[in-house]
DNA sequence: ATCAAATTGACAGCATGTTGTCAATATGAT
DNA sequence: ATCATATTGACAACATGCTGTCAATTTGAT
């Protein structure tokens, strides 16, 4: 077989993107056991924090919107959270079946304690390395994100279209 | 609420932190369409790949092992795979219930094309980046996986423990 | 005012990954 | 040789995400 010759950018960004991959399983575990014990999971804490983002209360399809989630994901989400009492339903007075998503006090409650956590988590994860670097690494994955989804239109909704 | 103090670090590591995630989402969607007219997913794509890795063929908990994955979640990919004739299974001399997976000519074809075309688009995606750029991020993303995965034991089979 | 198009939530089906349980099979210590 | 333990695949339940379809509701152009 003829040896394809690679480009020395190429060959480390394979290696770039075998870490970014792990690194990103790995946080969706350190994640997971970061809030278990809060009664959350990184998806609920995740949408939970959606929700909680803007001072009004917003439909579903907002919220999930502003994630870049689909809608039906967080739909899900937002009727486990409610089952779950951390986030009810107020009605809304421009549309009667989006209605407005808000958190319970006990959903503020279990969100902040989340944050905090999370503060100290993140604090602890980047001590002793460079922001400088930190930065930097940020961005060369910024780039290549953009790179790959830059081509595409950012749809993240239905794609009825 | 009093304002609390988040070191440059911290701050810096959110920010990649949501870059990690960005482009975990692009890598994986970018691998979906690179394979799916050669009828594969990024799933079935890695797990042809964790197949084909070693010379030998091997049962699915090893390949499953090596791959860092779950025993089960390969073991549902490579049932079909098998469905697809992409891999068959050989009796093992070792184990009568380990069958050994290997790839058929079909799945060697369509694993070859994968990597064919993913050898160009990784090319086009690191392009008129400095490959130490690139380097220098994998290497400050290693430290991060490696400073959440590396306190506990990188267990990955059933935690029957 | 009317009617086509867009928005929205409900429901359902699929892909992927995890975990737990079970039975068959190896392995290893005695 | 025997018996506890580990490995392994099958099966099932669950979490998360995506997409498609449908009906109710809004919106907007006419």
């Amino acid at each position: 077989m003829k040896i394809k010759p690679t480009s020395d950018s190429a060959k480390s960004m394979t290696g770039l993107i075998l870490e970014v991959f792990r690194l990103n399983g790995a946080l969706l575990e350190a994640g997971d056991s970061l809030v278990s014990d809060i009664g959350l999971t990184s998806a609920r804490w995740q949408v939970l924090g959606g929700i909680a983002y803007s001072d009004e209360p917003r439909p579903v399809a907002w919220v999930a919107q502003d994630m870049g989630l689909s809608r039906q994901a967080v739909q899900r989400i937002v009727n486990d959270l409610k089952k779950a009492g951390l986030v009810e339903l107020q009605p809304n007075p421009r549309h009667a079946r989006a209605k407005l998503v808000l958190l319970t006090k006990e959903g503020q409650r279990r969100l902040a304690q989340a944050s905090e956590r999370q503060a100290k988590w993140v604090e602890e994860l980047a001590k002793d390395l460079d922001p400088e670097d930190i930065a930097n690494a940020a961005s060369v994955i910024t780039a290549a994100s953009n790179r790959l989804l830059g081509e595409k239109s950012i749809r993240r909704q239905d794609p009825k279209t």
